[in-house]
DNA sequence: TGCTTGTCTTGACATACATCAAGCATCCAA
DNA sequence: TTGGATGCTTGATGTATGTCAAGACAAGCA
């Protein structure tokens, strides 16, 4: 067990810190932002007691009236079609914000589910658009957050449309890396928090193919699989299998 | 030559309209906005000349200070990588808006091009974000566009991580008859505005099949294809094969 | 301890779509 | 009128990935 305040909150879930406390602030809130408008963002976060894995935050169709700020654990949205068809669309980990589906229908449009035990700051947005009127970095804080998402989101066209399996594969490798670095983890280890369902799903692959191509990239010496550790030996050469070419 | 007031604009492209006298208000303005406040939007937008086709508006990497509304004609987003592999991103017709990339980076996220002449309203972000400031419904208006960007792209990318040729196609022509049907056109006839490039590029599938899948959908009576014109025949049918199935 | 269940891996085979190639229509410039 | 782009269609063939099937491994439980 460390010291770590972020652990401290994954296990006990019940700590009530506040936002100029969490060392996740850099990540969801802007840099720079007074003192006392971080306590007035504070004042209206309301933070969860954990989520379990399978448990849902919200479906599609609930009303919207909040966004989430991922505390601890990891998260994943996804649709469903008519047909009963997943898509997974975003995996969120700590320091993430997720929910800006649902703004333009006061729905929401997509499903997220907790993949491992979660805590999240609930964040009504209502409120968030009463602050923004009067703390401008704020707004423009969201307004950022929502292009952040859109990019990736084409991004993710972009790999969906053009990269070939192992394309697909070492492309989401490197972002949890970055992603996981930016925490200041190891961006060289890391625990996958979600099944090769989920990845597959996520990347228009079948297990199989996940399952494949995580063994033949182990082959070939760029990663060390061990079930969903995941140990990233060559960040250049995974970089340049990352390119589009199907 | 009708004498629809999109028509008129579209052909000399210099007549200064006001938002209030924009038959495509209700599409890229909140429906319930005061009118003096629709004057002050309108006071800071730039009506632009003609864009020819194959000219861009901005491109990746260019400073961000404005979101375009399209006012006439058609638009194409689209990223590129590092080897110049082209991926679309988006389509854009008369009242949509595009550009809400790099908001995040101050630096735009992707290329954007006319596909034939058209003509823009340019709005400068930070005169939208102190406006937004004054006029709570406008805040809140810009945030919807953004989430049902959002949304869209989540859809595209069950349409790319699931459908099969057939699906994917049949997905784009329903969204472009829909998105007619708005503006009055026709929901039934429709000149596609874009290359079959372009929208293999767009649904991550090559031209040949393409038209392969458009040739097949008129054999099968669901739609007649005369090059650019499609007509739909069959809404019920086309809708049907819209499930994901890879 | 054995049984069940879920997750992951690996192999054999099938198929949707990519690739390669050819041909047609339209447009524009010489 | 000719020649050369450009955009689109259609056919023949190849291949990456899907599908089907089997088995390994670990976790939980009786």
């Amino acid at each position: 067990m460390t010291t770590d305040p972020y652990n401290i909150a994954c296990t006990h879930g019940f700590i009530q810190s506040s936002c100029s406390d969490c060392n996740l602030k850099g990540l969801c809130l802007p840099i720079a932002m007074d003192i006392k408008d971080i306590d007035k963002v504070d004042n209206i976060i309301k933070r969860s007691r954990p989520i379990q894995a399978g448990e849902h935050i919200y479906r599609t169709g609930d009303g919207f009236t909040s966004i989430f700020a991922v505390r601890s654990g990891s998260i994943k949205t996804y649709l469903l079609d008519d047909d009963g068809v997943e898509q997974v669309t975003g995996f969120y980990l700590p320091g993430e914000i997720l929910g800006f589906d649902g703004i333009g229908t006061e729905k929401h449009g997509c499903n997220v589910m907790a993949m491992e035990t979660s805590t999240v700051c609930e964040i009504p947005f209502e409120r968030i658009e009463e602050l923004s009127l009067q703390i401008p970095v704020l707004q423009r804080h969201f307004f950022q957050l929502m292009s952040q998402q859109i990019e990736a989101d084409h991004q993710m066209m972009l790999t969906l449309s053009k990269k070939n399996a192992e394309g697909r594969v070492a492309t989401l490798l490197l972002s949890l890396s970055r992603r996981f670095g930016r925490r200041n983890l190891s961006p060289n280890s890391l625990r996958l928090p979600m099944s090769r369902m989920d990845i597959g799903n996520f990347l228009g692959l079948t297990i199989e193919t996940v399952s494949r191509t995580f063994s033949r990239l182990q082959k070939e010496g760029l990663i060390k699989v061990d079930g969903r550790e995941i140990h990233i030996n060559d960040h250049k050469q995974l970089q340049s299998i990352c390119h589009a070419s199907k």
